[in-house]
DNA sequence: CAACATAGCCATACGTTGTAAGGTTGTCCA
DNA sequence: TGGACAACCTTACAACGTATGGCTATGTTG
């Protein structure tokens, strides 16, 4: 295919590129190599394994995750949860990696320097900074997590994934799960990812209060 | 190893058990079929593929997440909530799959149906049922995550650990994320999973106040 | 009782995976 | 000129999911 020298940063981003058009299963040494025009062994001069391999393509979201702007630390961190939501979301296979990868590299640990600087320069103690950098990714990893199980891919045919749905919810058996489908779920404008800002501003209330009880 | 028959429920249990003990990727078609004493292609008269198996995994899992109790909507969602953080920790596999696998079964379904009724019953409307539910859970999976990517092995060598992490952590490079893992992380007493009851009081918090909200 | 269907299990085989071990080629410096 | 070194390749292996096609008990039916 190409004939720069293989680098690891070009693995990596053959890696994401494949990945992001085929699932992470598309990630095979074999793969990346040819999408590179090299065989697969050539690869392992450049990264120590295939596990390497994954790390890196972490970091490389990581790396596209917009940091917290200057200003108020809330629009700030709000928008930089947006960013990530993006981000996981147009890398799909990402959120499933940051649970199996487990040595993070620069970019990553940068990304969390920056975030945790935006809330210590907005006056948070140590520990409500603490308090507040697991809560906030907790919502969006698990957000994702939630948005990504969904059975749409962007373009699904709705009247059938509709009746599908209805058919696998029984109105006897679930009665509850069928109401909100039903009525609000199916209802035209209904749209899951709005969830996000919802459960996003009830984290952030929170952690509000919290900052200005600590600064009482 | 055993000489019952095997069935979907016993190749489900021994997926799990195998799991449980070194992770998915004990969880083969042989491996599975030798821990009942069985060849690999027997499997395939009692689950359709290896996909249904990790479904069935799934449901395992959901079966053994308490339901929310009667009574007070706020104690019992909170301590579904516990449950399901213990259980998705005593199996540190389930996360993963969680977003990997996409068919729900009854138990699954089931569970989300309790919660949803727990929910309604205490006066939610359908529309904020539906803003706490993807709330609620977005914040147990992804604190989990979080959890399970914490590089604690239940029994590894702190000393160590902690040289290791400063050493990896440059104070000139990440001055925060080094302030918090020395004024705070590395403390006695501290213990990262106490931040799932702050983040979770954090969500009902504010849910509480929207229902209120509703009803005046 | 004989004939046959079915359920449950197994043997063999194929293509794909990660990667160990060692071989080839080309470039650059002593 | 020679020799080191980097970049790449070839071959090989064990383990994976699963298609295909058996085998053998048990039970059902004429």
């Amino acid at each position: 295919m190409s004939r720069e020298p293989v680098t690891r940063a070009r693995a990596v981003a053959v890696a994401i590129a494949l990945a992001d058009e085929g699932g992470l299963s598309k990630v095979t040494m074999r793969g990346v190599a040819k999408e590179l025009g090299v065989e697969a062994m050539s690869l392992y001069h450049h990264v120590a394994n295939k596990g390497d391999l994954l790390d890196g393509m972490v970091d490389g979201v990581f790396e596209e995750i917009g940091r917290p702007p200057d200003g108020a630390w809330r629009p700030a961190i709000a928008a930089r949860c947006h960013s990530m939501r993006d981000t996981l979301n147009r890398h799909r296979w990402a959120v499933g990696l940051l649970e199996s990868r487990t040595s993070p590299g620069d970019p990553t640990l940068a990304h969390h320097e920056s975030v945790l600087a935006c809330l210590r320069g907005a006056g948070f103690s140590v520990r409500l900074a603490a308090h507040a950098f697991a809560a906030i990714d907790a919502h969006v990893i698990g957000f994702v997590t939630q948005e990504v199980t969904l059975p749409f891919d962007e373009d699904t045919d709705m009247e059938e994934l509709i009746a599908e749905i209805l058919d696998g919810v029984p109105e006897e058996r679930y009665p509850h799960l069928r109401e909100m489908t039903v009525e609000h779920v199916l209802q035209p404008g209904y749209d899951f990812g709005d969830e996000f800002a919802y459960g996003l501003d009830l984290v952030l209330d929170g952690l509000e209060r919290a900052l200005a009880d600590e600064q009482r």
